[in-house]
DNA sequence: ACATTATTGCGAATAAGTTGCAATAATACA
DNA sequence: TGTATTATTGCAACTTATTCGCAATAATGT
């Protein structure tokens, strides 16, 4: 399952490297200048996020979104779990630099957490 | 917009006061003893929603889940956010008495919290 | 240059949730 | 108790997000 460098991937990748927020699957397919299959956009994502490199968010509209925390300088801080912002206003989804903190009783194993906050950015306020 | 009282209405909320879970449209199709219509069922619930009786929890599976918080002694906690914790094993999701704490940047407003936490619960492990 | 097999595009399938509409039934009020 | 009002329901169709099978294409190793 060797992975290959492809136009595809590269075009989605440097997207999401590019972008300051969680882009979801349609957002990618309009601010591609190439046209991708819709198909062939989620394997891409998907792939990513297998091999770490993206990780996934799903938001309360239901939908999945996906983003590479730039502003994370080092790898742990990257996997660490942080909350990210809905904003219901320009609809876009942002990593906040705000690290998830919880307890769970005992015997509960935690692999991981889904946190978004919804509400409106200092954009739009 | 007065609300009535019907058999439908009866046999869901009641199905939300003795779960001790948060259950999806499917699953309270499932287990109600009468048989109700699929997109009956999502109006009583977003009725319910809508009057602040249950709440709404999408997972990271992009599906909704509709709870009554019982263990709440209190109508401040019911409406406080609080973790979710949804089992991979036994499919189900779970009020936390977890609260969930978090700040966000200046000029953020945040309206609501969705924070599921996944893994396997402690009947499972 | 060639074989291997990862990747892609297309179309169809699946699944969750919503909506329009006509029929039904709960409530208020005479 | 009877009737009008309108909330609620069932059905079917629709929308939207995501996945999947399959055949065609193209990256990579040798």
């Amino acid at each position: 399952m060797n992975r290959r460098n492809t136009p595809t991937k590269e075009a989605v990748l440097n997207l999401l490297l590019n972008s300051k927020k969680a882009l979801s699957q349609d957002a990618i397919e309009n601010q591609l200048d190439i046209k991708i299959n819709r198909a062939t956009i989620y394997r891409v994502l998907n792939r990513f996020c297998k091999d770490d490199l993206v990780h996934r968010i799903v938001a309360e509209d239901g939908k999945q979104y996906f983003a590479i925390c730039k502003k994370c300088e080092n790898q742990a801080a990257v996997l660490q779990h942080h909350f990210h912002f809905r904003c219901l206003s320009c609809d876009t989804i942002e990593c906040l630099q705000v690290p998830v903190t919880y307890s769970v009783p005992n015997g509960y194993r935690v692999q991981n957490a889904n946190c978004v906050l919804t509400g409106v950015c200092n954009d739009c306020s």
